[in-house]
DNA sequence: CAGTTAATTTAGGCACGCCTAAAATTGGTG
DNA sequence: CACCAATTTTAGGCGTGCCTAAATTAACTG
């Protein structure tokens, strides 16, 4: 099941509806079954689909997809930077383990891989976690305090760098090292504070924001490393 | 199935054929589901089945056993000594993730943690991994070298320290730290060669082994590093 | 050694995820 | 606008691993 969300979230990434053949070819598995899945995770509220048109991800499956890609490039990054898995094995050995990664291990994995945020070889984007947190060294510092900061999970996030012009939320996670972050603070960008996108030049271009009253703009790498509450934008 | 061939090799440990009952209840699975697996098992030669008398595992089931055991193992002090996962989800997360780690992967992980022998809480013993080699220091050796030794597995391994008196093998593995394999060396205990043994005192004492002319008497822990292959006692 | 009890196995069923073959829908195209 | 091809869905089946209830066997006890 959760490999159908991850496949979902996957081929969406490319083209918005996703058809059953695309994901039936990605899975390999038969059309007809993958039919009968999207009305279980339809059941579920993982999905919409509406009958030969394609099926979409609803926040909460998006949330799901997320989280299991999530642990499945924090694996690949862990197989390859530290176990030196072979680089043609790493994503079968990953797709093998994600579903039995829990969401702890996870995120101490993360801690220990220095909150990666992309995959070894692809580039791809590694998501977030859903810790109640505003920014990776805030993970880092409860944890050496051994504070136990777990059941408090923040809803579902996404990049600045995927939002379109006009839109609003609050900032939910700046991810990186400290000096990231502090650059960050300095510029007015700070977990909790409002965000309006006010322009997206093209779809791999730097962003403008406003916080408050002033405007940043921020290159397509640094908004990228800025998250804001999902079910927050309006 | 290796979930079987684990509750069956641990049961094994502390009584040897082992019962459907004791199964069923390690594993919270019905007994009439037990005895049907047991059926399905005993037909790919893993274990030996004598109705309503209990259960053995075959050399070749004691070798997958030992296999899913040492992932387990593995993973436990990875979640423990790296993750710090907390003490009380150890096992389970070990559980979760042990059929789909890859042989290759176990003996990376397993390098990572500088071949580690026991398990973090219970101090229970890792099984050796099936590479063929002599000791840990050349599986380091080896692959610092980056050289591909893969496909040669050796059998399956016996710890000196379960052999009975009596017993004759040759010397597969010695595990442990640069150290301990030259005392061994300097000792005559050297992989390859014959050994029998001489003596056991008691269950949880030390071993009296012979090699060549020299006799020499091992304690309980060093017994447990010394390895001899399975097919080859007489 | 017959009777009782506990352990084990057999029989019959169920859910789940997959399959193939056939039917239905969609979206072009002449 | 009717038809064709591609896509998608429905229907009906299958294997696997589990379950419960009933039958069998083992083991103990008077």
């Amino acid at each position: 099941m959760e490999d159908y969300l991850k496949a979902i979230y996957d081929l969406s990434q490319v083209k918005q509806p996703v058809s059953t053949t695309d994901i039936s070819k990605t899975l390999r598995i038969a059309p007809a079954s993958v039919t009968e899945m999207l009305k279980k995770l339809a059941e579920k509220d993982y999905v919409t689909h509406s009958l030969y048109h394609g099926t979409r991800l609803t926040n909460n499956g998006k949330r799901i997809a997320k989280n299991i890609v999530r642990k499945h490039r924090l694996l690949e990054r862990f197989l390859h930077d530290v176990l030196k898995v072979d680089k043609t094995q790493v994503h079968d050995q990953a797709c093998g383990m994600e579903h039995s990664l829990t969401d702890d291990a996870a995120d101490s994995l993360c801690r220990f891989l220095r909150h990666p945020d992309r995959c070894p070889d692809t580039g791809e984007i590694i998501p977030p976690c859903n810790l109640q947190i505003g920014s990776c060294a805030e993970c880092i510092e409860i944890h050496e305090k051994g504070l136990e900061e777990n059941g408090k999970n923040v809803q579902n996030r996404v990049s600045v760098a995927n939002l379109e012009q006009g839109q609003c939320s609050r900032i939910s996670l700046i991810r990186g090292g400290y000096n990231l972050l502090q650059r960050l603070l300095d510029m007015g960008l700070e977990p909790g504070s409002k965000i309006r996108i006010v322009k997206v030049t093209s779809p791999n271009g730097p962003v403008e924001v406003a916080i408050g009253n002033s405007k940043i703009i921020l290159g397509k790498g640094m908004a990228s490393k800025v998250f804001v509450d999902l079910e927050e934008i309006s």
